[in-house]
DNA sequence: ATGCATTGATTACGGATGTAGTCAAAGCAC
DNA sequence: GTGCTTTGACTACATCCGTAATCAATGCAT
């Protein structure tokens, strides 16, 4: 249930999430250097986004200027949540350990961290 | 590239990885409670499984033993990283930050967070 | 030895997905 | 005002995925 949004209509919604409304071809021309899709493509999957309720669009003339119905945050949430789930019981830190050991934390995702974990220290009072 | 094993065939992976080599029904008869899939079923998705490489699987008399051919530690660390790149620039913070929100950290989640960052950040020296 | 159950191999099939093509309306270029 | 361009609507189509069914061989029960 976790796959309303495929792939493909990931990189249209990411593109969305950082700029909108778009029209079809705008969207078409930001996302070309990923994935060099015809604009037909782009239709596509914009029409396939608004169908399930990922996107809205507004009339413009004769075409459509789109834009996201939910929120990149709360996508995010919930992809991170299920998948949390999926493999690790929901738990943290076994991600956290992962991303160290195969890639690294950076300085600046160390520090944030840190306040992170003293924060939820504190609130757990 | 990340969608080598699909939904469907994790749940057959997450069995032989808690338990293997096992023979097709047994696993049938381990997945059945979540999935209510036919012996026919499961008999595909190992199939599969074999075919792409993520089981292997030796003769014990007329039947099949499978067994994982990549361990689950090895799967979840890539799943991991390639997630963390989609969603959030590679980044660890936002994903326990997400976590932390959408349904709270367990004590036992938070120390070993704890210890990990401490870990991390003496590695760092 | 003979029928029933089990097994792997092969095939099926509808819906989702990636990736377009066709078509008709509607404007813009001149 | 006539042809090129752009747009949305609809259609296409191969592959993948979930979920099996069929079939032939093989072994177990008796």
């Amino acid at each position: 249930m976790s796959k309303l949004i495929t792939d493909a209509e990931f990189e249209v919604m990411d593109v969305l999430w950082r700029q909108s409304p778009l029209a079809a071809s705008d969207v078409a021309a930001e996302v070309a250097p990923k994935t060099s899709w015809t604009l037909k493509t782009v239709k596509t999957l914009l029409s396939r986004l608004v169908d399930k309720g990922a996107l809205t669009h507004e009339a413009e003339g004769r075409r459509y200027l789109y834009r996201p119905a939910i929120s990149r945050k709360a996508y995010a949430k919930n992809e991170t949540r299920s998948f949390a789930e999926k493999l690790f019981a929901g738990r943290a830190a076994p991600i956290v350990a992962h991303l160290a050991d195969s890639r690294g934390l950076s300085e600046d995702d160390i520090q944030d961290l840190e306040k992170l974990i003293a924060e939820l220290k504190r609130d757990a009072h």
